[in-house]
DNA sequence: CTAATATTTGGCTATTTTGCCAAATATACC
DNA sequence: GGTATATTTGGCAAAATAGCCAAATATTAG
């Protein structure tokens, strides 16, 4: 493997660990239906303010989102869409998985 | 948020999560071309048999490859090819990225 | 049965990630 | 200016993850 290929997979690895949070995740799927600010995940998601502060900073610094601030807001959107149609192969795995799991009881 | 969808959260990050380490995304993608004995990853991956074995452990559990003993070896193969198409979103990320940064370098 | 090969498992330490709190920063309002 | 609101940052302790070694297991060959 050479260092370039090194470096790629390294940075794909970042963009999915950045997905691969439960809150971040949820995170993520809200922002299909638009931008949000910080405040309103606060409300949905039963964690301090600085950790979903902290975790958006995870999804911004992998680049699936970007934010803008906006009066005492920031807002943030999804800068690459894309990520939530592939959730649609995540969603298959789950179902492969739940077909083992029941050929496994009989 | 309701317990089912907490939980439906937590299992698709823990697919998520499988995929989002170097050594197993770059197993996974190996996988494309066919199945894989474990001892064929671990001549090719400077790392100790044991964690690759480890490794594929992991993507097992997840659900995104599958195993069989033949013989003295374990052949690992993919479970849920589509892992690999909605990588190309993951390349796209970068894309994104890299021209975020070439934006800023002007 | 014994030896050799392929793989997994247990255990341990080092590193990374999480999540809270408190403090700092930014912005709007008075 | 001072105050209230929204957010980020720094720091810390707890939890999860990674990777090595040694030991256990399974299979084949002799």
């Amino acid at each position: 493997m050479t260092a370039k290929e090194k470096k790629r997979l390294e940075a794909k690895s970042k963009v999915l660990k950045a997905l691969a949070h439960p809150t971040r995740l949820w995170m993520t799927e809200q922002l299909e239906s638009g931008e949000k600010c910080v405040c309103e995940f606060v409300e949905e998601v039963d964690a301090d303010f600085s950790t979903v502060s902290k975790h958006l900073t995870v999804l911004k610094q992998a680049g699936i989102v970007e934010d803008e601030k906006r009066g005492k807001q920031v807002y943030y959107r999804l800068k690459v869409p894309c990520v939530l149609k592939f959730m649609s192969c995540v969603e298959e795995v789950l179902i492969s998985n739940a077909k083992s799991q029941a050929a496994l009881l009989g």
